[in-house]
DNA sequence: AAATTTAATGGAAGCGCTTCCAATTGAGGG
DNA sequence: CCCTCAATTGGAAGCGCTTCCATTAAATTT
């Protein structure tokens, strides 16, 4: 009935800690698990007797114990059937995988076409077939209000990564504000003498994107500056994207002299652009991007873009995900927690136009 | 004694399956762990009632019944203190936390600085503190007899990911045969028309980056071609060190008409500098990479590089670690596992010499 | 100070699995 | 056809933890 091990070679158990504390076992898991009714003193004399054993929790005993599956998922989305390439989906994951080992939650990752029209049935087809205890959903799906309305339906806790301004009313969220984000990359390049802006958009149903957008029209109306919607394109990310939309940009005789896109792919893209059209960056067109994602430094010029820390977010969304499985859910509404982010100059936007 | 759950609404379980093989449940665990000693006509049958109640194992009361910690450390090296940024890294994190997710192990990855004169004391520390069962190392970890052995001593098993052939006597080891890959490369450049070679390596204790250049070296001796040293260069994989070698050769009036580059980022750097210098590539200049990173492809003009598949490598090096830990090292001598590469050809070489 | 109420505490029963070991079965030998 | 030995099989004891529930100590109320 006890597995305590007196001075055994293995590492120590809860009975050791009762033992060395001299109280039960179930007072030592109270302790542990932040539990009520125990005694300042009591609490005090466990948490020592954890430090001098140096013990730590066997994770696998608690979850079979506790009888939480300790599972949870992360679905990503990708244009295609095959993983998305993206060092944003990467940082993402790695994230949330490395919090979870942290907590001793096993976590899975799933890619999901997003276009597929059967795309919500597969999430929620996934969550049934491996009993997840919560997932994290990043973009699009984190704005897609059924799919949320779905899963709570079914009992599923999802918490959302960049979810948008709707979103956020039904689903707990981290990410940073993008709006604000959009305004102040704006901002900053009005300052520098930009009177004349182009924008390369996202995905529509990709809400965070959308408002580094409305950010960036707030900026110009605020500096009485008006938005040509000749130069305001759709992209999707990626790369090539960037490339597409810019050559319509650049072939224009008489083309902005700064250049914003959704992300740091679509950047890079329009830089690619630059180059074989012989445009120069910044001197003839400043460019910028968001996310600070390696490619930013891998390109030439270095871009200007707004650094936001992927991995901290989805660590934070991890966080909140298995807080809210492990002592239930007290908010009545949604949380979201909005992480700073900031902006990194590099010389895609170094000139400054004389005023 | 038995916890069958006839019916209720939940995960079935081990003794659901021997109830409905009609077989004890010491018998199905045989099963499921390739246990000897069963009858293939009992094997059949659980096997059936495995698959017609979708039973998975609960791992982690297998791993509590078995008494294994099942915790495992990936160890990455990074010049600085902080996190590495690249992509090899990322990938290779990715492909270790998610194979370990669904074999039911944490892994944790920990970044030690090479460059510290205690970088192997401080690997041996964190495996005591944390009591990992076994561990991954990346290079130039895996390059390490003296840590190799220490680790070996302490009885903590590891396996290596491009491990070079030294190394490989003394640790299992995952990767692609960099010698053939170097070797395959150039010779495609040298069917291409070229003569006349620059190579930047990498840092001098990878040995499988030491490895590409011993295939470079082969393949243009064995085609009668001659190495100048004066367009050898040591780099240490960053982008910035591409920039800093490749102006060294761009500068020379009678540079190569062929640059290979330890990694993508290195040769990533040497476009950037062949942008400013304006020479053109691959007009001018060819330049071919390694990785096959998502780099590769947002550069300009987009990289020859040879592709190794880092997730599936890190997925097979846990995969290993993890048999080893758990049915013991059958093997004498170390496992090495070489992976399949192959050659991304992009245009950074398109360019054809006319003979 | 006795009677209640409430806060603290610990005993014991599992969670779903592996594994030791005893029991059973089947083959082969005499 | 009985005996021996190896191949199969299953019973039962935990692995280290959570949690239900009973018990005890402390705090309040009469």
């Amino acid at each position: 009935m006890n597995n305590a091990n007196n001075g055994a070679n293995k590492n120590p158990t809860i009975d050791d800690v009762a033992a060395l504390s001299k109280v039960g076992r179930t007072t030592v898991s109270r302790v542990l698990n932040n539990g009520p009714n125990v005694r300042d003193a009591v609490r005090k004399r466990v948490m020592d007797a954890v430090k001098q054993l140096n013990y730590r929790v066997n994770v696998q005993a608690r979850s079979l114990a506790s009888g939480k599956s300790r599972q949870i998922a992360l679905f990503n989305a990708s244009d295609f059937d095959s993983e998305p390439n993206s060092y944003y989906t990467s940082a993402i994951e790695i994230g949330a995988l490395r919090k979870c080992a942290e907590l001793g939650f096993q976590a899975f990752s799933h890619i999901v076409n997003q276009n597929s029209p059967s795309y919500r049935n597969r999430i929620i087809e996934l969550c049934a077939i491996n009993n997840y205890q919560g997932i994290i959903l990043t973009p699009p799906f984190s704005d897609d209000v059924s799919l949320i309305n779905i899963l709570r339906e079914k009992n599923i806790h999802a918490v959302g990564i960049s979810s948008g301004n709707i979103a956020r009313k039904y689903i707990d969220s981290v990410g940073m504000d993008d709006e604000l984000a959009g305004y102040r990359l704006t901002e900053l390049l009005i300052k520098n003498g930009h009177k004349s802006f182009a924008f390369i958009k996202g995905l529509e149903n990709h809400m965070s994107a959308e408002l580094r957008f409305e950010g960036f029209k707030k900026a110009l109306v605020y500096n009485g500056l008006k938005l040509d919607e000749n130069f305001v394109f759709r992209g999707n990310f990626t790369f090539k994207s960037g490339i597409e939309n810019s050559l319509k940009i650049f072939e224009s005789p008489n083309h902005p002299s700064a250049l914003i896109c959704a992300n740091d792919d679509t950047a890079a893209g329009a830089l690619f652009s630059a180059h074989r059209l012989n445009i120069k960056v910044p001197e003839e067109i400043v460019i910028a991007g968001f996310d600070d994602t390696p490619v930013s430094e891998i390109v030439w010029p270095p871009l200007t873009t707004v650094h936001q820390p992927l991995k901290q977010i989805a660590a934070r969304a991890v966080e909140r995900l298995v807080s809210v499985l492990q002592n239930g859910n007290s908010d009545s509404s949604p949380k979201n927690m909005i992480i700073d982010f900031n902006i990194m100059v590099r010389q895609s936007t170094a000139s400054v136009i004389e005023v």
